[in-house]
DNA sequence: GTATTATTGCAACATTGTTGCTTTAGTGTG
DNA sequence: CACACTAAAGCAACAATGTTGCAATAATAC
């Protein structure tokens, strides 16, 4: 296992996730930064999160990628078989409280799992 | 209802459509056409038959949108509660034949759902 | 304090997709 | 067929997201 450092701007990140009502894209997250960072070091901030399974990440209907925290993911966790849900009005992604059941499949090796719904969210309805 | 002109490239792209055994991208798309078109062109193209919804798509965990032809689905669609695959490998987006189970949200006004499942497919694991 | 090297910053780039405008070419009508 | 109408296609320039290589900085162990 590789060393890793504490370091400043990888608590603010973690503190912007703990706090987000929804998953973040890198350009939120940076907007929510109160401190000046790099996009590149988010960038590879988030892709040692996700590697050490402490975040998770969608990819909206948009393309963009969207985080959010691992809190409660099992340890040894691939798969986050929860649902998200796009808002094609404000775009912003939500973890919802739905568990997936996945199929058993012969031929195929799964690591990972992104079930994506995409509509209009409660806020932008009315 | 707009009215709509059949062309050669519209046929092109249907007839490439058709005969895929994996959903495509644009550039895969643009890499099968027999002639030379612009790639603005696909993007309107496959934009117009997903209105129709004679086309769907789905979000890659790379970002890209991969399209694939609505044969088996119900005139009036909205959703396409399918599964699709990604090879992390080879990057291949394929519809598998199972349905998903969509809970019901009371908040939420779903239009369109994406499930993707990630990891090695039967080709690239041996 | 010093050495090591993980982390960050910077700049340049790659890729995917979009926009505005002009040109081309289906389609219906006389 | 000739013509008008306008959907579809082409082109160029752009926008957004994400990536790469390398130099600078700073966290950690000794």
């Amino acid at each position: 296992m590789k060393k890793t450092r504490n370091t400043q701007k990888q608590d603010y990140v973690i503190d912007i996730l703990t706090n987000a009502k929804h998953t973040m894209s890198v350009e939120a997250i940076l907007k929510a930064m109160p401190i000046k960072v790099n996009k590149t070091t988010v960038y590879r901030i988030l892709e040692r999160f996700a590697e050490k399974g402490k975040v998770h990440f969608v990819t909206g209907e948009d393309g963009k990628a969207y985080y959010a925290l691992c809190n409660d993911c099992n340890v040894n966790h691939e798969m986050h078989n929860h649902i998200h849900f796009q808002c094609k009005s404000c775009k912003k992604v939500t973890c919802l409280p739905y568990e997936i059941e996945v199929p058993e499949l012969k031929n195929f090796e799964i690591q990972e799992t992104q079930f994506l719904m995409i509509g209009i969210c409660d806020m932008c309805i009315s």
